[in-house]
DNA sequence: CATCGATGTTACTGATCGGTAACATTGCTT
DNA sequence: AAGCAATGTTACCGATCAGTAACATCGATG
């Protein structure tokens, strides 16, 4: 039952079935079957590509705070030396992705934390890992962009982002993560900016 | 084996150890058999009370968002006829719930909405009821205070407190959570108040 | 063709958990 | 004391799941 087509090694094939099934339902709610059969391959293959499921779970965290990072670096690529642009360009996509139809359910890196909840979990490492990077990316962010006190407007943008992906679950995508990025240029627009510009 | 002190009945003994047990822990980490356990009772007198998990999952989430509603209640009753007294009261109790020891896992509504990601599960309407509320007594809160613009003003907060819930998971207590109140009340100071004042 | 590594298949173990049955016990009430 | 309702105790069932063993098959390479 080999798949002749040059279908993708059965490594990233697991990878992809972890990440849409442990998103969409869950990292407890489903099973490495679950996860072998949508990978259209077995438990055994699995098991040696992965040492267990938590190992999986780490491997599927650590893809997504990668293409978190890789993000950042886009936005560095397509405005070079124009942090003000960058900062709204990164939050124009987290807005975006709060309002797709398949982010229904929030940031999955905040999901595993809430979803692994004992303390030594090496998931939950990967998760604090990744977030306390990006407010570190952002503060950096926002004081390059110019803004007086940028601890302040970035922690508020923060929240703002990280409040809209959660609420996605309790008040919809209809609510107030629809409208992140109005909400937040409209912070940027009236915070004041540094005295002192840069050369 | 009968508890002759003035114990409270099983059914609140049980609700209270859920309660303790399903925040800490997470739900589907917690046992029937540990919270009856933790309760000081069994798991028949467990399912005497509540016909099963879910039921006694909801009962739990209930509770929670009944107590939510009595923070309002509290908020109003403490400042009558004053607005914009309650809703920063609101954001200080909701600031301090974020600091305290013992909240380090965020707001356990928008945790059991996470955990439980059957679309059809009873325990999510149970959440999406309550924040929506929430979120409709804010703007009617923050429209009382004569904020101009007060859907925006009010989708702001609820986001940066909800922001503030979630990431005490992923960037600890010391993170932009901590600074939930300054940042609401910088955010309200700054924001301009209608034009006609009430009477 | 022969070999070998990667993959597929089946079956199994041990543990956990939600839920139930049957029976024993307690404590209050009359 | 008798009776009754609530509670406690033990044992069990069926299902699910992580992880493993043993063996079969395929594909490329020599």
């Amino acid at each position: 039952m080999k798949r002749h087509p040059d279908q993708p090694p059965p490594r990233e094939r697991i990878l992809q079935a972890a990440r849409e099934l442990f998103y969409r339902d869950g990292i407890n709610a489903v099973s490495v079957d679950a996860i072998a059969t949508a990978a259209a391959t077995n438990k055994m293959t699995l098991y040696r590509h992965f040492s267990s499921k938590d190992e999986l779970v780490a491997a599927y965290l650590s893809g997504l705070a990668a293409e978190g990072d890789a993000l950042w670096d886009n936005a560095r690529a397509a405005h070079p030396g124009d942090p003000d642009t960058q900062l709204r360009y990164l939050l124009k996509r987290a807005s975006q992705f709060a309002a797709e139809e398949s982010a229904g359910r929030g940031c999955a890196l905040a999901n595993a934390a809430i979803e692994l909840a004992e303390p030594r979990h090496p998931a939950r490492r990967v998760v604090e890992v990744h977030k306390r990077k990006q407010r570190e990316r952002l503060v950096a962010l926002v004081r390059a962009a110019g803004y007086a006190r940028p601890e302040r407007v970035a922690d508020e943008l923060f929240l703002l982002v990280e409040g809209a992906r959660v609420s996605l679950q309790s008040v919809g995508p209809a609510g107030p993560g629809a409208r992140l990025y109005a909400l937040a240029c409209e912070l940027l627009d009236s915070a004041p900016k540094r005295k002192a510009v840069k050369a």
